[in-house]
DNA sequence: GCCCTATTAGACAGAACTGTCTAATCTTGA
DNA sequence: TCAAGATTAGACAGTTCTGTCTAATAGGGC
């Protein structure tokens, strides 16, 4: 019998709490700036509870993104399913899909970008947390233009997640909503050059 | 006579030195990760030298920030300049001088970018600086358009800038220096979209 | 020489930080 | 019922953080 739970996936309540609470606290204020203190005063929860399911802050914090990036790839599996066949209206709203997110009042930018930006050196895992969710972002729009008959999809898809990490960071820092439109728009005009070719 | 100077660019040797250590601690390990103890001791100045120069901890973010973004503009007019006349020469070279960048051993993404993902409220003097420098970015894309004829060069310069800001953020994110090649050959591809139509 | 400012080292306060430890209590399944 | 694990409150250590204060010194312009 084992005194601590395995670091991966387990879900109980106060571990899922824990999570929650501490994801919403990184994401209005940051990583650094948000000290366990704050989070479980906030969850009211016990120090030890924290340190019973988790090893250090740094370990809460790869849980809170991994946590994270399941329930976002959820989310735009579902949006997929929901917008049908059609290549064209797949990729449509996989762009729409960002919409409500930039639009929101708590909007703060990416989570994940802004975890790389305080974990800078990759060999982090917290940095490392980040790239295993963006590689996967990039992986799904790949898929989206191969789906629309894109001929060599990889670069394109870099390209188009390039302008999504751009709209993320543009909205953010200038506050303003209209960047995912600018984003999709130039997405657009990529692909129909790329299929022109 | 004033006991403190004012806060602007007033320049002195001791000053510039704090700065500069600033930035490069700052800029490898991050805002909050940093504190003024070890900019003193890496700078060899007492602390009392900092707050005799600045106010605040955040003063010193700000002026670091100001300084950056005065010789980083500087830079690229001197590219501009260098790259003569010809429009796509200019756009290609406002593309080139980010390789270095890239490529350099010590590149961890954009200290402006990580300054707004550790101080997410627009209303933080740290974020305000940022805006003024990621605007001034926007203003040169888009008279480079200009000179190239595009008729409605706003647009396609919030979208060029997408592309930049994504390209550093991800060649942060993966270490890969590829980002910034994909993002000049979206943004050729889109400013020959732009002039077909 | 003289004065004013810049600079120094270092102590200091007060707060916040992560992580550990204890001892009591709650919960739950065997 | 009982035993084991989960959870609690809170003290605690040790560090680090920003910012203030003092008292001494250095240095440059008058």
């Amino acid at each position: 019998m084992p005194d601590l739970p395995p670091s991966t996936g387990d879900s109980t309540p106060k571990r899922d709490h824990l999570i929650a609470t501490a994801f919403r606290l990184f994401y209005r204020d940051g990583y650094h700036a948000v000290g366990i203190d704050r989070i479980l005063a906030e969850a009211k929860l016990a120090k030890m509870t924290l340190y019973h399911h988790f090893e250090s802050k740094e370990e809460l914090i790869v849980a809170v993104l991994v946590q994270r990036s399941a329930l976002i790839n959820e989310r735009v599996q579902t949006a997929l399913r929901e917008a049908g066949p059609s290549p064209r209206k797949r990729l449509l709203a996989y762009f729409a899909r960002y919409e409500p997110i930039f639009a929101s009042k708590e909007f703060n930018g990416c989570g994940f970008i802004r975890a790389v930006a305080e974990y800078p050196d990759i060999h982090s895992p917290v940095h490392q947390a980040v790239i295993r969710h963006k590689q996967r972002d990039i992986d799904t729009i790949q898929e989206l233009l191969a789906g629309l008959g894109v001929v060599e999809p990889g670069p394109l898809a870099r390209q188009i997640a390039l302008l999504l990490e751009g709209a993320l960071v543009s909205a953010h820092t200038f506050g303003d909503t209209s960047a995912l439109a600018h984003a999709r728009n130039a997405a657009l005009a990529l692909v129909k050059a790329a299929r022109r070719s």
